[in-house]
DNA sequence: AGCATTTTTGACCAAACAGTCAAAAATTGA
DNA sequence: TCAATTTTTGACTGTTTGGTCAAAAATGCT
């Protein structure tokens, strides 16, 4: 509830119409600020005076076009969610299980390796607890999740694959495939690097792809 | 380096022979209290004076007992590592690949659900780029880890398992298992429960196990 | 041009908080 | 018991920082 009502208040304030030229330059310059300070410094280590150096503005001005740090988190966290949860919503019960994972894995790689900032913003908020957006998370995501298990249910009893619990082969595709963004750097000292490149994504989603799709039955003897 | 010259530095300051009594006692109640705040809040959203409130002193006091919130951070932290790092360095080439790998899932799991603070508090420094442990966590880490690459690369040498990338195995089981402590409250939403139970961490255990021993070809058809 | 609206910012405030310090209280050891 | 040492804390300080405000600057409109 809290997130959606926050934000229809503010904009239902300053917003009739569509916004102006003006605003939605400044609306996205802030807004990647600050999912880049707030992924590096978590919300409290935040500090609005650097979102706003970042976006070329101050203070001041942020605090025009967002209320309260509060808010200008909470838009961020729900755009990272609604794009976390695209490739989620296309897999579908009449596609191939393997394919449809396949998929989803190098996708989600993917996204680690272009918005480490975004799943880094959305890491954070998981690990406190979610305590901004656990209510929108619940109305947003269970139902979702709910949706696609039962989809999973049906390609184990048509043999596509072992029986497994769903939910928590959702729990281990996304760790596997966000670890490479959340945990990054210490991917990169564990291999001796500054920075995880290319081939090192390439090769992440093949081993997680090659380990999933086996180890749930969904390729090989059949 | 700065971790280790650090605590050092900080005994030595203070302690010549054995820690009193007392010193083991109140030591031993802040670490346990800044390990809970500092995985609830992050390191700037801890605060000391609640730190000190949870372990039942006053917050001069804590500072007497460790100099800054910083110094204090460090040791919780490098506690929660070399906890972390116990069971992978019982990995033995010795061992039977899937035995081996079953164990150390199930212990990784069993550590998630008994000290979820400590892997926040871990897991929270990695996403911030690991600032406060990164040189620790390169002496410490990676020659250990570099260890164990090459005994799973002669396990598959001698075909007990596939050819798999060591590091990106380690990489996604460290992601699988510790996902039920940093991300548990996002699990519990999705499951519809205010928390996970221990059932829920056995399933766990036994599903990314399965995954993991049949998708890197440790059991099955051979 | 000239009025109205939107945008921008310097100066400021109040709260939160890490860290200090001197003095009191407790403990230890002879 | 009593002096020395360790432990504890109330009161305080300086800094950081989220947020306010009034006034200036820019923009839009007729």
């Amino acid at each position: 509830m809290e997130v959606q009502e926050l934000k229809r208040a503010q904009i239902s304030k300053r917003r009739q119409g569509p916004a102006t030229r003006i605003q939605r330059i400044n609306e996205a310059r802030i807004l990647e600020a600050a999912e880049e300070i707030f992924a590096l410094s978590g919300y409290r280590g935040a500090v609005l005076e650097r979102i706003a150096e970042r976006a070329g503005i101050s203070k001041p001005n942020l605090l025009y076009y967002f209320k309260s740090k509060k808010i200008l988190y909470q838009e961020v966290l729900e755009h990272t969610v609604e794009t976390w949860l695209v490739p989620l919503e296309e897999i579908d019960e009449s596609d191939n299980p393997a394919e449809a994972f396949e998929r989803y894995i190098r996708i989600k790689v993917e996204y680690s390796r272009t918005h480490p900032f975004a799943s880094k913003v959305w890491a954070n908020e998981l690990i406190h607890g979610a305590p901004h957006i656990g209510r929108y998370l619940k109305r947003r995501l269970q139902p979702l999740i709910d949706e696609k298990a039962r989809i999973i249910e049906r390609w184990i009893k048509q043999g596509k694959m072992d029986p497994i619990d769903p939910y928590h082969l959702f729990f281990i595709i996304w760790a596997a495939t966000q670890t490479y963004a959340d945990f990054g750097d210490q991917a990169a000292i564990v291999k001796g690097k500054k920075q995880l490149t290319k081939p090192d994504f390439d090769t992440a989603a093949d081993t997680i792809t090659a380990i999933v799709l086996k180890g749930a039955g969904m390729v090989g003897a059949e």
